[in-house]
DNA sequence: TGTACATCAGTGAACGCGCGTTCACTGATGTAC
DNA sequence: TGTACATCAGTGAACGCGCGTTCACTGATGTAC
């Protein structure tokens, strides 16, 4: 029964290694997080993490896990079966939040294709798609789920990826969410506009 | 007037430079992407890049403002000037077909914000955005433009990085680019599906 | 309840590595007279 | 046309750094009797 104090024994190594590498993470980015840091920062020798996980690779995976886990949370808050589109708005509203309150997380957890060799990477990456196919089931009855889940998916992801890169207008979390709110509404609305054009 | 030669004074090392940059960063990823390694191959001692670049950044900087550039290229060559929403897909593909060629480099290009003091890379930046800004007044004559054109780059830019990322089914170019000319399909009818719910 | 022992989670020294960057230098080039 | 000299683009030795990883080790913990 592992008791947290000063002690030889950590008590739970496993968990401060995680949690240190988010902080130095979202303090120096990807560059930061090294194993030597991490062990550095939780207090302990620069090989103890090495009893816990088995290269830098190891603990980079875990942290991209829990990073899915922590999305797929964070989506299912805004709300948990979105149906309309203001719902779904809100939905790509916190994804997009998400990934700009934790940047350098969100450019781990998207880094590389996750190895396949990482179940519990394969297994957090799986609920995210899983979550969007079902909404859409949910809001477009009758659509191409999968056509349409990886459109959305899609164009929320590179929202993200726009404003985190830079490439759009992030002032302030505000005009993010009218940005992210106003380009999910042109997902309902830009045939309309082709109309004119066309027919 | 610089001759390429064998000889002491290398002709053209600020293009080499950018040249060796640009194959190393495809053969090991941006990890391999150091000022010695693009100075081995070159064929030139560890120091005399700083002839040409001030340091790491300023190359990085140089390989992702060229990245822009060919990427400007490559979309206009898919088409100039889209209106149709057929034109549109090509060159949506053309814009996935790059990332996924060059991996590494697109990663480059997006890899931070760029640096406002880089005008090479800002100017690129914004080429970009022009160009989609103006496909989209092509074809949606009528709807608000800096709206629908974030909503365009972000879907095809959102595809070409859950492509990268292995989130989505990347086994051939053709099936890629299916899923692509779908996602942007899908643009225009997804209100259709929409439509059967409310109203 | 007390003791012997296996197991586990740490330590710390050491390895070799490649990196960015500095510095004083030198060879090649071009230009002014 | 020839020569002196300034400039420029390279060299190569050296710096200090942090990294991942190995190894033999030791202190703490828990368990069987």
């Amino acid at each position: 029964m592992p008791q947290a104090g000063g002690t030889y024994h950590h008590g739970d190594l496993r968990a401060a290694c995680l949690r240190a590498a988010r902080e130095l993470l979202e303090e120096d980015g990807s560059a930061g997080l090294s194993l030597r840091a991490v062990a550095r920062r939780a207090g302990v020798s620069a090989t103890a993490p090495y009893r816990h996980y088995a290269d830098r690779d190891a603990l980079v995976s875990a942290v991209a896990a829990q990073g899915y886990r922590e999305l797929a949370e964070h989506l299912a808050a805004a709300h948990p079966s979105p149906t309309t589109p203001d719902e779904l708005a809100a939905v790509a509203v916190a994804y997009v939040r998400f990934a700009l309150e934790r940047p350098a997380l969100f450019r781990v957890m998207f880094a590389e294709p996750c190895d396949p060799n990482s179940e519990e990477r394969v297994a957090a990456t799986t609920a995210i798609s899983e979550y969007v196919r079902g909404m859409v089931r949910g809001a477009f009855p009758g659509a191409d789920v999968e056509a349409l889940s990886t459109t959305v998916w899609a164009l929320v992801h590179g929202l993200a990826f726009l404003h985190l890169d830079g490439k759009l207008d992030t002032s302030t979390p505000d005009v993010v969410a009218d940005q992210v709110r106003t380009a999910v509404q042109a997902l309902f609305t830009a045939p309309a506009a082709l109309s004119q054009t066309r027919a």
